[in-house]
DNA sequence: ATCGATAGTCTCTAGACAGCATGTC
DNA sequence: CTAGAGACTATCGAT
């Protein structure tokens, strides 16, 4: 089928620049690609396109980094695959196939994780696999689960399928080509432009001027009145805060209300009040915010009422504002016409600290609905002795490169174990072999340190008898494979076995 | 002796993956 | 090191 053709079929008139681009540059002839480009570029188009190129095997996954992101991946991809004959299926931790099911579909959204256990347990279909799409691949940054997905994408490039590696903008992009010996697709095209602001509690300072707003009501009633039907999104550090400024902030929303609106503010907070059995503070708390138009999002908000702020905010858009936490900041399609950061600063357990540019890049670029904005503002507070430094540091400087996390030892442990425990290596040889191929010996050369670790290691899980030595090969005992299937860490596993 | 305002001090802070056992409707 | 809000407590003064 052809290139047009298919589009048609998926609702789309034509590529955007960077479509374009990928194309260009090889997205449906190279076999291995990373594109780097902002949020909301248009990468999701670019993987469906990439799916729908016929390859030998048919069969492909797609590693995304949050079960919230799967779900919503598989109903996309559903939606616009089946038409075309594709089956697609989703396996995570709370919502999974059986074995059976997943080898049926052409087409699997799993989250890095549950790829790893699948690749564990030797999951028959692997080798069906033909194209593998790795989603926010820059997670390879993340201190604690950067270490599994670099693991998984190893193990991806072992099995010789096709990758297409996407990520957020990183400077080091090219890094990541190179270890994969992949085509690098960089860009930095934004359907919509942003257009940066930094606030220091007196005005806001753009790159065309500044003009006055003082607090958070100032900012929200700012992007609230620049047009008909405006909607801001509020990040804080805290649940707390997040609450306390929602319902601070029902003051300035509430006044943008259309009677119609009004009405179906009402109602979502009817139906968030009568969401558990019995309604807590929280449920109150959540109900009155929404009759005046606002909301709070964070992790300790269930899922019930997610939904209704969800539908509030993207369907029916009479919730005008949400404040909330980390939770809205990765991946999960959430836009906004403006973007307000209110804390840049995050504490990290000794101290409190400006949080990461490529972070900050990621929030505010949601800024911008796709349809309805013809541009995107982000806001970034801070206090006055901080303006210059908010301004180098998001406004003019650029993300962070991103680094391996592979040589931090508690995932190391786990790994060496599921590697031996899954016959993946069968001994040092294999396993240095295998390590050799990360991104960790790729970005530093030299590895003698990290099989120093991995020798540490392996002694280490002798000595617990999770692995036993006969020469040169290495077997996991009973115990051991039992531990590296639970996916817990060995030595928590030991201590509670002794126990 | 009691209440209370004020200032100094302490405490706490986001999110979320897999797997399994146990519990509930 | 580059925090800030709310709960808690000690202290002192007015009644």
């Amino acid at each position: 089928m052809e290139l047009r053709e298919q589009l048609q079929k998926l609702g789309y008139d034509s590529l955007n620049p960077l479509q374009e681009q990928a194309v260009a540059e090889g997205l449906l002839s190279e076999e291995r690609i990373v594109v780097s480009a902002p949020t909301a570029s248009g990468k999701t188009l670019l993987a469906l396109l990439s799916i729908l190129t016929p390859r030998m095997k048919k069969k492909a996954v797609y590693v995304v980094p949050l079960r919230a992101l799967a779900s919503e991946k598989h109903a996309e991809f559903k939606q616009a695959l089946e038409p075309f004959g594709f089956s697609v299926g989703i396996s995570t931790g709370d919502l999974d196939s059986s074995s059976e099911q997943l080898a049926a579909y052409d087409v699997v959204v799993v989250t890095s994780e549950k790829m790893d256990s699948l690749l564990r347990h030797g999951a028959p279909w692997i080798k069906d696999v033909g194209l593998a799409v790795v989603d926010e691949v820059h997670v390879l940054n993340d201190e604690s689960r950067g270490a599994t997905l670099e693991i998984v994408i190893t193990k991806l490039l072992g099995l010789g399928c096709n990758l297409l590696c996407l990520s957020a903008t990183i400077p080091n992009a090219f890094e990541l080509a190179k270890w994969l010996d992949a085509r690098l697709i960089f860009s930095t095209y934004r359907p919509t432009p942003l257009k940066l602001g930094v606030c220091d509690g007196k005005h806001v300072y753009f790159d065309s001027g500044k003009i006055e707003a003082e607090d958070e009501h100032d900012l929200v009633r700012l992007a609230l009145s620049e047009k008909q039907g405006a909607q801001a999104l509020v990040f804080v550090y805290t649940r707390r805060n997040a609450e306390a400024l929602a319902d601070e902030l029902r003051k300035t929303t509430r006044g943008f209300l259309s009677a119609e609106e009004k009405w179906e503010c009402a109602e979502l907070a009817e139906r968030a009040l009568k969401a558990l059995g019995q309604p807590t503070s929280q449920c109150r708390a959540l109900s009155d915010c929404l009759k005046d138009g606002v909301a709070f999002h964070h992790a300790g908000i269930c899922t019930r009422q997610r939904e209704l702020i969800e539908k509030g905010f993207k369907k029916e858009r009479c919730v005008k504002a949400i404040v909330c936490t980390t939770t809205l900041a990765m991946g999960i399609d959430y836009p906004a016409s403006w973007v307000i950061v209110r804390d840049l600063k995050r504490f990290n357990g000794a101290f409190s600290e400006f949080i990461p540019a490529l972070e900050v890049a990621q929030i505010t670029g949601r800024a911008g609905r796709p349809r309805y904005d013809d541009k995107g503002v982000g806001i970034l507070c801070c206090a006055p002795k901080d303006r210059e430094e908010v301004i180098d540091r998001y406004v003019f400087g650029k993300p962070e490169d991103i680094y391996s996390k592979l040589s931090s030892e508690p995932v190391l442990r786990s790994h060496c174990l599921g590697l031996i425990s899954s016959s993946d290596c069968n001994d040092f040889r294999s396993l240095f072999g295998f390590f050799e191929r990360t991104f960790y010996a790729h970005q530093y050369g030299d590895i003698s340190s990290l099989c120093g670790n991995v020798e540490r290691v392996v002694e280490l899980l002798k000595e617990l008898d999770f692995v036993r030595q006969r020469g040169d090969s290495l077997v996991a005992t009973p115990v051991g494979k039992r531990v590296a299937e639970l996916y817990i860490d060995p030595l928590s596993a030991f201590q509670f076995i002794d126990f």
